[in-house]
RNA sequence: GCCGAGGUGGCGGAAUUGGUAGACGCAGUGGAUUCAAAAUCCACCGCUGGUAACAGCGUGGGGGUUCAAGUCCCCCCCUCGGCACCA
């Protein structure tokens, strides 16, 4: 054995090694307990980045650890390929985004195996491959065919320059990014899958998932934000003419001083025809973003469209304006206003100088309606019959009533919009329909599908390759002229089911093999960024009930437990140039100056030894240039310092500080565990004989299943991996001052050092697999089993007890482990640093926590 | 703005069920080894006062419950994530 440790070297011949003997490579075993663990794939943006590193190196952990505990274990891998950075690369690049995405799916690859993820590459799907968007075409004809999808007009950014649509991250300051022009509002017909027809079991079912964080399930209920109330007709006056909206505080319906509709809102339209001031209005609106965070700090502007509506309750007439906050593809596009009890509203009216009607006095009598809206419910008043009923008596008799005239329908609505899936881009799945010369539209029939997308293009960086050529979209329909939607799909649509393709990735005659699915499904550890706790999760339910309904799976969820991993920040750095903006300095360009304390006071550039701003921690990115390479870093350290560092820099679910000197310290901790090794083995190694242990050697066998027991729970069932090696550093610690002499010795530490390797194996897998060679073992450590806790090992004879005076820690005591209360109180009241505060003082009270702690409370 | 998360030494973090705050690691300081350096090993390492023993203070800020609060309750401040066409 090498004495020193040189990770490069051992890690390229044990993946080799596992290559060849194919051992990530699983099939469905029905007699054998399985385990699908899934990390989310990435976009195929060029290379790997440290949140890659961390995500996947989560998911080798559990699926590692999973396999020691015996199970089959599938954990596979693939590429969200379809995107909006591949349009942009392309252009940038002068090449087709199939090459440029091909190229990159290739680099990647070599970069996961290089970090020693055990995938089964056998099942790695593309989302750009026809083999895979064919089946997605074909689901969603399906779902054309049940009545899931429909088209309708919706809005959409438009640059009136390009001639194009843009994303929200290309407009910058209400702009188009290339263009530079005032992007407008533009509505466009476009087509939406009825997620909203599942909302109510998507809400339900949260309640199954046990394993899931509480903060997810708590964001997707805010997200699909179920709430009951009435849908109110209020007739226009003058006209045949009403207008609907939805309300869940009916009771408030006496405050109601004045109607919010939408710029686009057919009544609003028609009365900007006959008044140049309104339509001016209209067309302002136009200019204003469609993002709900814009929305929601924007200033509320109105107009009054001269319309009135009649209350229904008191007949009298109130003004109908124009809002922009209102929009059209909420809802109906219009709300009834309650100023008194709606602080949007109530901001609204005070504006406008709209009247303000108090009608809730609040239970708590809180609230002055001078200052801000009441929103808390309480007593009604000002309310003509239902003066003195509460808010929820209100509610009910104005409901009653209100439907009882035909204007009004209890109804329960959903914040969850319909799935808008078209988008008006060339690198995605082509949507399946076919356009007929009399408006219509229909799927493409299942024989024609795929419904390729060409990938010897040309960007021109404004148009869609596919719209700008009118042959592609040339076709026929039952022998009449057609014509191919150019829109493609919502790359969320890819993401939403690839998790049930791996299970028969390569079955090419249908979208899933349901036997094969229902072995594997669902999913028992999935792993990805906090950022996709809301739409991603929520699309991939959605499909999944889709599945289940078209009789391709037989579970009601996709992810029974779900790990939601934090960000990767490092260091960021910048210097001031001459207009004041900000140089963004690389952290591996900066030294720093510490105080004696190692405090960082200052930081300096390497290049000319000069002051640079400290800008703090912040998440790795191009902009701050403090991206740190997991290629070089991997290069530097070896891909098993790399994972441990990740593993033990923070908790999954936190943010993780990069840190150089870090890194540097879990390669010491692997440096240590080699040595240990080494030293074991040129000492003799294991030893097996039935010999009686000393008391040391019991106390460091005691450790030794101390820690076992502390790094399953923490691998398990906690998944906090952080502290699970922080449990192993001290085992290594008190093992590395244990000697090897005697025979005895060595039992124990061979029994240490087995478990230990075991332990880190999941974490550390090159390493720990050749030390596990070293030692003699003949088969490999991919096959062993986790080490077991020995209980009779654990057993204490000794107890510390903190004793506490008025809950301040005056005295440590060691007891017998079976010390009764009475031996133990005897004790701590002959301490010597007990009496010095118990003297001349009465004892109040004495607390035992049976061996921990013996509380006492003087006066 | 709305929804969600977080704030503990110089730094990352630990404290799992209300029971010793600071495990483990990094940085720092002193020492050993070395021609020297790197590496390695040993010791110290929350803050303030004190030679020390020790004492007081201390988990973003303020208040409360409790024998006991980082942990529970109320109010406030700051940072981060998501907000439907980035993925």
């Amino acid at each position: 054995m090498q004495e020193q440790y040189n990770p490069s070297a051992i890690e390229q011949a044990i993946q080799q090694r596992w290559q060849e003997n194919k051992v990530f490579e699983v099939t469905e075993q029905p007699e054998k307990e399985k385990f699908y663990c899934l990390s989310m794939f990435p976009y195929p943006s060029g290379k790997l980045h440290m949140g890659h590193v961390r995500n996947y190196t989560l998911g080798d952990v559990v699926s590692r650890y999973q396999r020691m505990q015996g199970k089959n274990v599938l954990q596979p891998m693939g590429w969200d390929a379809f995107g909006l950075p591949a349009e942009n690369a392309a252009i940038q690049n002068n090449t087709a985004p199939a090459k440029w995405t091909y190229q990159n799916i290739e680099y990647m690859r070599e970069q996961l195996k290089r970090l020693g993820f055990g995938y089964d590459w056998q099942r790695e799907v593309a989302t750009c491959s026809p083999e895979y968007y064919r089946w997605e075409q074909w689901f969603f004809t399906k779902l054309y065919e049940k009545g899931l999808v429909y088209k309708k007009n919706a809005t959409v950014n438009w640059d009136p320059v390009d001639q194009t649509v843009l994303a929200n991250e290309q407009v910058i300051d209400g702009r188009g990014w290339r263009s530079g022009a005032k992007v407008e509002q533009k509505e466009i017909p476009q087509w939406f899958i009825k997620i909203t027809d599942y909302a109510d079991e998507l809400l339900d079912d949260l309640d199954q998932l046990d394993g899931w964080p509480e903060q997810v399930k708590a964001m997707q209920r805010n997200w699909i934000g179920r709430s009951e109330g009435l849908e109110i007709e209020f007739k226009v006056a003058n006209s045949d003419q009403s207008l609907s909206v939805y309300t869940t505080r009916p009771d408030t319906i006496y405050g109601v001083t004045y109607m919010g509709l939408a710029a686009q809102h057919p009544l609003a339209r028609e009365a900007a025809k006959s008044n140049p001031e309104l339509a001016d209005f209209i067309e302002q609106c136009k200019n204003s973003k469609v993002a709900e965070a814009d929305i929601a700090t924007m200033e509320k502007l109105g107009m009054d469209t001269g319309i009135r509506a009649v209350h229904p309750m008191t007949g009298e007439e109130i003004p109908v304006w124009v809002a922009n906050f209102v929009l059209m593809d909420y809802g109906s596009g219009a709300v009834m206003a309650v100023p008194g009890h709606d602080q949007r509203d109530w901001e609204f009216a005070t504006k406008y100088e709209l009247p303000i009607v108090p009608v809730i006095e609040p239970f708590s009598g809180e609230g002055d309606i001078k200052a801000a809206a009441i929103t808390e419910k309480g007593k009604v008043i000002n309310s003509g019959d239902y003066n003195g009923m509460s808010s929820q008596q209100a509610f009910n008799a104005i409901a009653d009533l209100l439907e009882q005239r035909g204007v009004g329908q209890r109804s329960v609505n959903y914040r969850l919009r319909d799935w808008g899936v078209s988008r008006q881009r060339y690198w995605g799945t082509p949507i399946p329909m076919l356009n007929l010369a009399d408006g219509e539209s229909v799927p493409v029939p299942e024989d024609q599908l795929p419904v390729r997308l060409p990938e010897d293009v040309t960007m021109d960086g404004v148009t869609s390759p596919i719209k700008a050529d009118p042959e592609w979209r040339k076709t026929e329909y039952q022998g009449q002229p057609a014509e191919h939607e150019t829109d493609t799909f919502d790359t969320f649509m890819e993401s939403s089911w690839y998790y049930a393709r791996y299970c028969s990735a390569q079955t090419d005659d249908a979208m899933l093999d349901p036997e094969k699915a229902n072995y594997w499904l669902p999913v028992d550890q999935y792993i990805g960024g906090i950022e996709h706790a809301i739409l991603h999760l929520l699309y991939a339910r959605f499909f999944h009930k889709l599945l289940r309904d078209t009789g391709l799976v037989d579970s009601d969820e996709p992810f029974k437990r779900l790990l939601c991993q934090g960000m990767v920040l490092a260091d960021s750095f910048y210097r001031e140039d001459d207009k004041g903006g900000k140089q963004w300095i690389s952290p591996l360009d900066v030294d720093l100056d510490k105080d004696d304390k190692g405090a960082v006071v200052s930081a300096r550039h390497k290049a000319d030894g000069q002051p640079v701003e400290i800008a703090g921690m912040s998440k790795m990115s191009k902009s701050k240039n403090n991206g740190i390479d997991p290629q070089t870093m991997v290069e530097r350290y070896g891909a098993d310092t790399v994972r441990l560092f990740m593993m033990f820099a923070a908790p999954p679910e936190m943010t993780l500080e990069w840190s150089d000197s870090g890194v540097e310290g879990a390669q010491r901790f692997l440096r240590r565990v080699w040595k240990l090794t080494y030293d074991f083995i040129e000492a003799g190694g294991y030893h097996q004989n039935d010999v009686e242990l000393n008391k040391d050697q019991k106390a460091l066998r005691r450790e030794l299943h101390k820690t076992i027991a502390k790094v399953s729970d923490d691998m398990g069932r906690r998944q906090h991996f952080n502290t699970a090696i922080a449990a192993i550093m001290e085992l290594l610690n008190h093992l590395q001052k244990a000697p090897v002499e005697t025979e005895a010795d060595r039992v124990v530490m061979g029994e240490a050092i087995d478990a230990m390797i075991r332990m880190l194996a999941p974490i550390t897998p090159h390493i720990c697999e050749h030390l596990w060679e070293q030692l003699g073992h003949q088969d490999s450590l991919i096959a062993a089993d986790w080490p077991s806790v020995d209980d009779s090992a654990l057993v204490e004879e000794e107890k510390l007890i903190v004793v506490q005076v008025n809950g301040k820690v005056r005295a440590k005591l060691t007891v017998a482990a079976n010390a009764s209360e009475e031996e133990v109180q005897s004790l701590v009241l002959a301490d010597e640093s007990v009496q010095k505060y118990t003297d001349g003082k009465t004892i109040r009270k004495k607390i035992y926590v049976p061996g921990k702690i013996f509380n006492i409370v003087v006066s």
